[in-house]
DNA sequence: GGGCGAATATTTATCAGACCACTTGGCGCT
DNA sequence: AGCGCCAAGTGGTCTGATAAATATTCGCCC
């Protein structure tokens, strides 16, 4: 039959699916420009607006981007690009899911602090005692949550695997975290977080990396197991 | 008027936002019908295409569904329709990242078959085994990696966290696997993984959540040591 | 009266063309 | 040479129309 356009799904299904492949196949080096979208829509025989829809459905996946008066440009694919849309997720999420979250959550992070006791950096330490100070120095909820996200991030991205930092990046985006906190710390947990955060930086600086371990996964668990108890309640 | 967005950004991002938090703020209900694409642009007084944009970007996304003829409906936000993005990462990464997604990978994988060897069910231990001697009834690679992936598929949701076994399917997806296995099955590593499949069956059969950690973690992790050294040679 | 099929209405999918907003690079002026 | 302005190029948006798929309604036949 018919081997240059094949009628499959919509017209825009196949742009996105076309414009993967060259991108996936390598024809499209992570930074280039492509074709303008007018020039675009006529290689593969479809409007003008079609082919906007399959450039806007990768730009939100993070592997376009388009900068307006410009060109569209291939992004550098890296981890933060691409799973950028995972704290979406988090945000829609509601109940049971919330848990399975913070489970997924909680064995990733756990492994990540491990990996970060054995490799962390002098300086990434230094990061990462800054932002506990900080974080022990104010009241202001607002600010302890944005340091407290730091205090995690920064672990993350020194274990050294950019993509587990990235999917722990989604897992834990301001507005998630912010909605489980609110209630969470309205129980007065503050101190015991101090303390387990207290024993997070004791395994860092042992380079204990099972003390690190069992301490991340601890405090996620608490959070997790307090979400639990609310869904039953 | 409507004071609350006078000039941020694009128009369409605008509009993805706003569909995010009518959905975010329980305004529109999971499998509730959307007000059609003329209704929707004139409320939020834009066109027609930005409105169709938007509607793509959270389409892809897995929020949105868009049938023919009949209207645009919230999906159920269940954990397959929103994580269905990943897949593209696994399929777009390369070189580094892939050994880093091979890790999320490990990490999850057995931590999702510890869970199944404490929780799951007979009928469920049954399908393991139908796909497990499938595989190794066949030659035909193609044959293989189906049921290879529909051996680790049910165990993942024997484990009972939906999120966690979506997010395994999108690392797992068809074409990430079939990149790698072309080349690590071709170094005949077809019986070590039939031993390790084995392994892990045990593991199931005595509902020993650790001996399945380990077997799951070194069937993986086997794949990713030689995924490291393909990187380096 | 009831079921069934065709006509009709509704809605998404796609297309075409125009204009606006922003970026970029070159051209001319100082 | 340096600076500023302008024009061409490009993404962003809008309008309106047509096709295709679905939902609804109405009339016909039994």
């Amino acid at each position: 039959m018919d081997q240059t356009a094949p009628q499959k799904g919509t017209v825009t299904g196949r742009a996105i699916e076309q414009l993967k492949a060259m991108i996936g196949e390598g024809r499209l080096e992570p930074g280039e420009r492509l074709p303008t979208e007018r020039d675009l829509a006529t290689q593969l025989g479809i409007s003008r607006s079609s082919m906007r829809e399959a450039i806007r459905a990768l730009t939100v996946m993070g592997v376009l981007e388009a900068r307006h008066g410009s060109g569209i440009y291939v992004t550098q694919l890296e981890a933060g690009d691409l799973l950028e849309t995972f704290g979406v997720v988090a945000d829609l999420s509601r109940g049971r899911r919330l848990v399975e979250l913070l489970e997924v959550r909680r064995v990733l992070e756990s492994t990540a602090t491990a990996l970060a006791a054995a490799r962390i950096s002098a300086d990434q330490l230094a990061d990462v005692e800054k932002h506990l100070e900080a974080m022990n120095a104010t009241e202001d909820p607002e600010e302890i949550l944005s340091h407290d996200l730091a205090f995690h991030r920064t672990i993350a991205l020194a274990a050294g695997n950019d993509t587990m930092a990235a999917i722990l990046e989604g897992l834990s985006s301001r507005t998630f975290r912010a909605r489980v906190w609110r209630g969470y710390q309205e129980e007065g947990a503050f101190e015991r977080t101090r303390r387990e955060h207290a024993r997070i930086h004791c395994a860092l600086v042992a380079r204990d990396p099972e003390a690190a371990r069992a301490a991340a996964a601890a405090h996620v668990g608490e959070v997790e197991e307090w979400m639990r108890a609310q869904l039953d309640g």
